[in-house]
DNA sequence: GAAAAACGATTACAGTTGTAAACTAAAGTC
DNA sequence: GACTTTAGTTTACAACTGTAATCGTTTTTC
């Protein structure tokens, strides 16, 4: 396997994406008129960032006359999952379950989720283990720290 | 109630939170101690970490003799929710379920867990709706873009 | 075909972040 | 009490970020 290294991506570069994965195929017209709109960005700002993004290598940019047409590199659902697992190496993987509990009850949720995550749990269910196992360095999570 | 505004903190300020976040109070030699351990950081690097979270008000110093017993400003709860609001915030609401789903397959739970996770979910299942609104603006979502 | 519009590339520039050395003052050590 | 260690403060400095103006070419548009 490829020494894939994570791409990293900063929030104003990833509202430029979403407007990319959302139409698959965008011009940087579109692109800038989704963040005039959304963001207010004057028209060379959204530019900047795209050219950073083509730069990265996570904004794909096929020639097109004397255009560009722009694509992305790596799918939304990697990219969301890679943010996800930065978020979760921020903290014990005891808390994880407990942090998990928090965002679905945060959310608002379909049937259809409902069902998903149902069957998700029924599998964890399964695969359930008598306690986490802390990944902290002593000093930075109290599981270490016994009372 | 007040306007209490988004405490914005780094991954490196975090990492020293985590630690006063575990021992309570703790002394910048605490910090220092494990940081140097789990991240190779001079103590330099670790006392500019504290001086900015104590300027931004997350870290709160109390004077000792001729030094300072530091403690957290906000609990490690609220931050990781405020981290995980803003996570959110970059995705589509109509993909959280999904997301959730997937941060879920990737965990490991206890069994304790799970049953917390149930009790959320059970109540879930009966304020689940039909479909979750999107809130996307057009351009960055294909929910407005119907096929 | 001249003027205007559009697009990408270059340059700018202040604020944030990571990483740390240097400096200062107090505290502990022989 | 002189010397060393420790804690906090100041300064440094490059890379990254957000925000954009400007410049140089093409492409449209009268």
């Amino acid at each position: 396997m490829e020494t894939e290294e994570r791409v990293e991506m900063t929030a104003s570069e990833r509202e430029v994406m979403r407007v990319v994965w959302t139409l698959g195929n965008a011009t940087s017209k579109d692109i800038v008129d989704v963040l005039e709109m959304k963001r207010d960005w004057k028209p060379a700002t959204a530019k900047t960032f795209i050219g950073r993004l083509v730069k990265k290598g996570i904004l794909l940019a096929e020639p097109e006359g004397n255009k560009y047409i722009y694509s992305a590199a790596i799918s939304e659902e990697d990219s969301v999952k890679t943010e996800a697992d930065r978020f979760f190496e921020q903290i014990c993987h005891k808390q994880a379950g407990r942090t998990i509990a928090d965002m679905l009850a945060g959310a608002t949720l379909s049937h259809q989720d409902v069902e998903l995550l149902q069957a998700v749990l029924d599998d964890k269910k399964k695969q359930a283990v008598e306690e986490v196992a802390c990944n902290c360095v002593p000093g930075q999570c109290s599981c270490s720290t016994p009372r």
